[in-house]
DNA sequence: GTATAACCGGACATGCTGTCCACTTGTTGA
DNA sequence: TCAACAAGTGGACAGCATGTCCGGTTATAC
């Protein structure tokens, strides 16, 4: 989790006010978008709820995304976390269509338990231009060059195109449509890796 | 294009006034969206550029979204056609791989010439409820069918997912983009159906 | 030619955004 | 310990977009 904004040099540490009030609107903000749809949560709800001015929270934070994402943040770590030290099914040992199959489950857990806070957090943006996307996009597409497909990149992103937070919801909805969309990836991560 | 908004028996004829105004409206409507980011279009832009007023406009469309969808219509309705009746590259002889290539090329081009407006119509609500993804959606589903795949409406939602607006032109940015991401559907279509 | 209904456009109330400024509080150094 | 300074704080304000309402206007039917 981030602990200030911009200053990346370490300038004077935080002041003690202001930690408290960073946890009390990070409280604050996980109970607002738990209670109404993301695109309807606001700067002054969230202000409000934490108890604090809307400056305050402007301080730290220049949108509804920018709380959505910094909440989301520690998940997000975690996964990337896993990826880096090949725990679970990133094991660079196992071949690419596993991982990239690990990759989907994490992601899709991480939908299940947070995709209001993956909306909210693209808000008034792409998906794309969010540094978490950057990560995944890393990963997939290194998982291709390893299986020697074609423009990576491209493919990288289509292969997460169906993880996109709506699409998530819309299937979800459905009967059945959370583990049909598991199975689903499933087979097309090996559909496109390893060409059955 | 739809002639009228809601009653769909015929009442009594549109008058002159209004229909001049409706022209007047689209026309207008299509070039405040050439000329600014399509979420940054606003009611009042519209009506201003038409010479309406506000509530002339809400009077016939009940958002910004509303009348980008009626700009888009006429185009997504051409392709529609073309499904039905066979034309290009849907003929039924062809086998399914083929057919979804077909529509991704089509909707390809729809997206290079109109991505503002089909983002534009995506704005406030998922692009899974407007009614032209329901078309799509239904396409590919019978393609998967014919083709014996699983959980065919899901996978339909995955194949359909790299097609989202934003995405493209997320590709499109980049150097070849625009080329890559059909040589890449061609690719996806073939692994999928023909399990190549 | 008149009655009627549809249509029109400006005005209005509401809600959110992002910034500004005067006040308060924590931290540093003498 | 205490003063001085910087960081932090919250309420208020202006700007903008939304969606509705209503008095006036214009086309169509009789």
């Amino acid at each position: 989790m981030p602990r200030r904004p911009l200053p990346l040099a370490e300038g004077p540490a935080e002041r003690a006010d202001a930690a408290r009030n960073r946890q009390k609107v990070l409280n604050a903000a996980r109970e607002v978008f738990a209670s109404k749809p993301p695109d309807q949560v606001t700067m002054d709800d969230i202000a409000r709820a934490a108890g604090v001015g809307r400056a305050t929270l402007y301080r730290r934070y220049p949108s509804v995304a920018a709380v959505a994402e910094a909440l989301l943040d520690e998940h997000e770590s975690a996964i990337q976390h896993r990826i880096l030290t090949g725990e679970g099914g990133f094991s660079p040992t196992r071949p690419p269509s596993e991982r990239l199959w690990a990759l989907y489950e994490a992601l899709l857990e991480l939908l299940d338990t947070h995709a209001a806070l993956v909306l909210g957090s693209e808000i008034g943006r792409a998906r794309y231009s969010t540094g978490a996307y950057g990560v995944w996009h890393t990963y997939v597409r290194s998982l291709l060059d390893e299986a020697g497909i074609e423009h990576s990149r491209t493919m990288a992103d289509v292969l997460l195109a169906p993880l996109a937070a709506d699409l998530f919801l819309h299937v979800r909805s459905r009967r059945n449509g959370r583990r049909q969309l598991a199975e689903t990836l499933r087979r097309l991560a090996a559909s496109v890796l390893d060409g059955r």
